[in-house]
DNA sequence: TCAGCCATCCAAAGCGGTTTGAAGCGATTC
DNA sequence: GAATCGCTTCAAACCGCTTTGGATGGCTGA
């Protein structure tokens, strides 16, 4: 059932037909009814695809995911993020498309979907230091929203972060209220702005209060169980050892807890830990009491975000750049205590 | 740049020039050459809009995802299998459409899908028991490959699945010789295929050596790190405690590792532990020796396979349905060792 | 009464490709 | 020399919708 059966049938015009559909207002209130009344029972809808060619929109948010030889993106955070965009994409009758290219391939991706016109717009994902899509997309002309900032990128654009330095900051202050000096820092790969910023936090709340940095207590690798357990089983294997550390996520605190745990210490009273919790559906941070203390910020959250204000953006193109900051928020749970005098 | 545009500029009608581009045999060669030579030189990329509509094809495969009340299939693995489809796609030149959506209106998604002509095929994710989604995408004639299969379906359909049964009778039977008798299942949800697949498998090999199952030594829930801790935690306090336990994903695995840990035993030495390892890109098992035994099977090469067969059955159609069953392998890792006698 | 004005509907021209049917033309065949 | 054939190329229809630019006719107001 296409537009011009549905119209014979009802001894229309396909334009009114169109009209009625569409809400436009050039068309009696009793004909849009008995066109509504008639597409429901002939379950007519409208082709994609003939929209998409009349219209000249695509109706379709793109997501390149770089295959990384050297940095995985396909990760659980990504996951929940892109929940949450489709969630938006969903309400609002937008496809979702996601490109999984190889890494060398992702700029010819990016100009491939704007000379196809596959989408409407794109959400670049974990952006690094000067990221070179950012002045990329802009030549193009393809709209964009970051998730995350990019550290060193002159002219502004749209971008929604969490404000990640802050919240390492308070986690920070947070261990030193309670006495700790030795607080250690398990970091993510720093040629991702999120965990320069994190850094920053760390090192500005520490020297607040003239501790001056230790490079022994800041490790910094994927975010992964392992390269937790191991980091923090190097911390804790110092001389001075740390008492206390501040973990990138859920999974590398883990690693953290283990490390912690196989040290024949106990979490929350030897050794405290925070850990940066992105509220993962299916990695709750403890059910009613959080098992860690934890710098919270829904990734899913964000992903619905992220993704009204690229269709804002795609709806309003001369806008101007939108920014909007998210705060954490820290929530205690028993994997910190007050330090152990001695 | 479009089509007109190049031909024009060519003194070639859009006829010729489309041929010379999809290569079809009716156009000289030195045409062709000189045709193929200006598209690259005017960076002229088809309209895939226009080819859409032309075509009647999407050139797209939608995968369906239910925000579930309650079950979540945002998962880490999940995120992997569509990875691992989207390279396929990527090389096809196939677009993959997401759609997230409440999970009752997962049918008229579907619906909508097909009328609407989004996408030329799709994925069926996480099947369960005479799963409802198989006997609608057959009604309404949308191509379809299942990741997984759906006990109690009784046509035929395409899927490609691991042999879940045999890996986790293989699994078990690696304890048993290894002198474990009580052995506790820590399992996925049971209305999930491949879980029941899983017990029945753990199940068949215990009867074979005449141990009757034990209820308390089978637990089932979401393969979350909490879950799994507390079903280890159980298993472990029971009078006649388990002494290895069979984990449904690396997740879970590292649960029930804590609950070990935390009981004051080491493991692979007081209680040994197998997992499910579906070889997830940034939760790697270790990695050149593995940490946990465990049956493994790439889920992302089953997102390669899977898509690939799913294009295989868009451009034939009625090839009839294609099959296809992974072996896992049985890696030996750190955490598991006989039984001790006592 | 008649021009002017809404309210309503329609024909036709796109959107940018693919594909069908036919035509031009030099070479071959009879 | 005419008919035939193959190789190239093209004009036009088509995919299914949107949208522009009228057309129609009843109603209002002078």
């Amino acid at each position: 059932m296409n537009l011009k059966e549905l119209a014979t049938r009802l001894g229309l015009s396909p334009t009114t037909v169109s009209r009625a559909l569409n809400g436009y207002p050039e068309v009696n209130e009793a004909t849009r009814e008995r066109v509504v009344a008639a597409a429901k029972r002939h379950n007519y809808h409208p082709n994609t695809r003939a929209i998409r060619l009349a219209t000249g929109r695509a109706m379709a948010v793109g997501h390149v995911i770089p295959i990384a030889t050297r940095h995985e993106i396909v990760n659980p955070v990504f996951a929940d993020f892109i929940a949450g965009a489709g969630e938006t994409y969903s309400r609002n009758d937008y496809d979702m498309v996601l490109s999984v290219v190889p890494d060398d391939d992702e700029e010819k991706t990016y100009r491939g979907l704007k000379s196809k016109g596959n989408v409407d717009g794109v959400i670049v994902h974990a952006p690094r230091m000067k990221d070179p899509r950012i002045p990329l997309l802009r030549e193009i002309g393809l709209p964009f929203v970051v998730h995350g900032r990019a550290t060193g990128t002159a002219e502004p654009y749209c971008w929604l972060d969490v404000n990640n330095r802050r919240a390492f900051q308070r986690a920070t202050e947070f261990l030193l209220d309670l006495g700790h000096v030795r607080i250690g820092l398990v970091n993510g790969l720093e040629f991702m702005d999120f965990a320069i910023r994190r850094r920053t936090g760390y090192v500005d709340a520490l020297s607040a209060r003239g501790i001056a940095p230790d490079p022994a207590l800041m490790a910094s690798g994927e975010m992964t169980e392992i390269a937790g357990f191991r980091s923090a089983q190097a911390m804790l294997a110092l001389p001075d050892p740390a008492t206390a550390i501040l973990a990138s996520s859920m999974i590398s605190g883990m690693g953290v807890r283990r490390a912690v745990e196989s040290a024949g210490l106990v979490v929350g009273r030897d050794v405290s830990i925070i850990i940066h919790d992105d509220d993962l559906s299916y990695m709750k941070n403890g059910e009613d009491v959080p098992i860690f203390t934890a710098t919270r910020s829904s990734v899913r959250e964000a992903g619905r975000l992220a993704a009204e204000m690229l269709l804002g953006v795609i709806a309003h193109p001369d806008s101007g750049p939108q920014q909007r900051l998210l705060e954490a928020e820290l929530i205690i749970g028993q994997s910190t205590g007050p330090a152990l005098k001695n």
